[in-house]
DNA sequence: CTGTATCCAAACCGATACTG
DNA sequence: CAGTATCGGTTTGGATACAG
């Protein structure tokens, strides 16, 4: 052998299936809001389409299935004449908050280095990006 | 309008576009490895093959080459007789680990439900799946 | 040893239309 | 209002082979 391979310093070997357990739900492109505009307390289906507009239906329904499933969100039928649905975070759901606060909280410096680069020239993409950044 | 909407108590707008700039660095399938392991420090491409196995040299270069460009790891030629490459996380970087800890931590609990399903019987997948779980 | 090129399968997401 | 069905475009990731 040539070179020798270190050993990992690490402190724990990395939990890449806990990982993918969390950015299953997390990692969609609208989960992180549902999540949170779910934080803010139960809303109807209706609600969080207004809350997330370009959502389409579909996925919508799907990752709120996908949540429920997974035990971090709770639906109930509202027996109201015309048929409304509430979405709320379960205890479970709730702890995925921390994390989303902070990916948000690095994805802010990383947002901001990228906008600016750093004194770099190098930026392809001229700041203010139309995201649905509210 | 039959039905009002209710206004969203969540204390601010969702920074979506924020969490996409730190998604798309560690939303990939091997992203959040590659940082735990260099997060004990620099290491060498051969050996970040080794310490996660299954993963192509593509998808590793590839990975490498974003999280070099978003300023969260540094590349460094060694000038050895074979040569080496050896990566290590700036400080950047080493601002994701608490988002990744913090999403192994939920995930965690994520998986432990996913497993024992809380007494129901529905559980298609039988606790132990081959994934690289170390 | 350190990558890059090509091909291919699967997942994700969006738009639209339709049902209960 | 609250979803489901279907279609298609785009992205992502894995396998393999090859290059500097």
């Amino acid at each position: 052998m040539a070179l020798k391979i270190r050993k990992n310093r690490s402190s724990a070997p990395p939990p890449k299936c806990v990982v993918a357990s969390c950015m299953a739900l997390i990692g969609g492109a609208w989960t992180p809001n549902i999540i949170w505009y779910l934080s803010g307390g139960p809303r109807r289906f209706g609600e969080l389409r207004i809350d997330m507009p370009g959502i389409s239906p579909k996925m919508l329904s799907t990752r709120l299935r996908e949540m429920e499933k997974a035990g971090v969100l709770r639906r109930e039928v509202m027996p109201t004449s015309p048929p409304s649905v509430e979405y709320a975070l379960t205890d479970l759901g709730a702890e995925l908050l921390p994390a989303i606060v902070a990916i948000a909280e690095v994805g802010h410096k990383l947002k901001a280095r990228e906008n600016a680069a750093c004194g770099q020239g190098e930026n392809d993409r001229p700041a203010g990006q139309p995201l649905a950044a509210e």
